[in-house]
DNA sequence: TGTAACAGCGTACACGTGTACGCTTAAATA
DNA sequence: TATTTAAGCGTACACGTGTACGCTGTTACA
């Protein structure tokens, strides 16, 4: 039990994936590798792949987890920032478009696997997002003193807006455009903040009427 | 200069197009699709397809610019149905999700290209959808008079909200669930219009004590 | 120490792909 | 009417694909 095979195998298997996401580009997605180049990629023989994997399809959902997770990890590293102090808004953002310039392939791989052809992807995919919004949406009704109904439509609106300004930031590649792609979405979840901060007060009201 | 044969030409054009929309599926990307497949549901030898297209990605960028198409004519239909009196806001999603309904392959399509592996695609999606978004800006600014900046912003936020919601409804089929994810657009519409019209009339207050 | 388990390899196969080439047949033109 | 043009077809080729099968060498365990 001492695991020298164990961790071996172990080893390979971190190769497969980074050869993978190695591959992953802007004109690459992942439906379009084929295992024999993965494999090569990790200095396997093709058929030695499926030592690991029964299919492609079970990378590709390994690669989606992974994704999920490193957005986790982004979430968490976004509250460490606000909780020394800034706008929420604001470092949110930042800290999403750190991730599109560091990770953009990661990205990429959510983006696209979203509206793919698998529906075990897709699912995957919703699934990891999913939890990023209902992280979201506990932050803000806690913060906002929201109604649960509206905290989740505005967790919902934010998180599409972020992602879709995610997606536009993966094909700039000038800086200052890219900041001001930021500074549009800042200002437009601050709409989005605004118009669900009153949405949520003029109910409040109406409960007090009744 | 009858065209008897330049009208054959078309015809078969347009079986080629058709072929190709036909095998469009939520399981089926454009990309996925050979030359040889379109061909044959085409009813033409695969070498006679280049008759007409000379590569499939020519073929692709026609289909993204007949969803534009789509697209457009659906924005114009919206518009005569808001001068008929309505909630502006209420008849474009409902609008919209009739789109999702009635073609949703059309839709699918745009959305994948719009992350897809080929620059190009990328290109012709994302200016089919500044078309939108663009129409959408002019109509908010004259209608609400807001600032340039503002009315962009808002329109940019919708769109995207609303292409957000277009990509769910495709993975819902219950039909009481889907006015639902209708209902909720409507009001996360609501906040950015509410958010947006708030911030530019305290700009227009700034402007007038300057 | 003997043996069972198993990661990894090489070979081999059937299949689908894009497309080059030359042919046929019907419309367009002179 | 004679000639040119071009849509469509069939054959053929080289290539990349997934994966079945049997073998080797090393680790794990009795």
């Amino acid at each position: 039990m001492s695991g020298v095979r164990a961790q071996q195998k172990e080893k390979t298997r971190r190769q497969i994936i980074n050869a993978a996401l190695k591959q992953l580009s802007a004109e690459r997605s992942f439906s379009s590798l084929s295992l024999r180049e993965v494999a090569k990629e990790a200095g396997l023989a093709p058929t030695s792949f499926y030592r690991h994997f029964s299919d492609m399809d079970e990378l590709g959902l390994t690669l989606v987890d992974e994704a999920g997770l490193t957005l986790r990890q982004l979430m968490r590293q976004a509250r460490q920032r606000i909780a020394k102090g800034g706008s929420v808004i604001q470092i949110s953002v930042q800290t999403f478009m750190e991730l599109i310039e560091s990770n953009g392939n990661v990205f990429r791989l959510l983006l696209r696997e979203r509206s793919g052809t698998s529906a075990a992807f897709r699912a995957a995919v919703i699934r990891e997002i999913r939890y990023f919004t209902m992280e979201l949406c506990d932050y803000l009704q806690k913060a906002n003193q929201l109604d649960a109904d509206v905290a989740y439509m505005q967790a919902h609106a934010a998180v599409t807006i972020v992602f879709g300004a995610g997606s536009d930031a993966l094909d700039i590649e000038d800086k200052t455009e890219r900041d001001q792609l930021a500074n549009q979405t800042i200002q437009q979840l601050r709409f989005i903040a605004r118009g669900a901060l009153e949405f949520s007060d003029r109910r409040k009201i109406s409960k007090k009427f009744s």
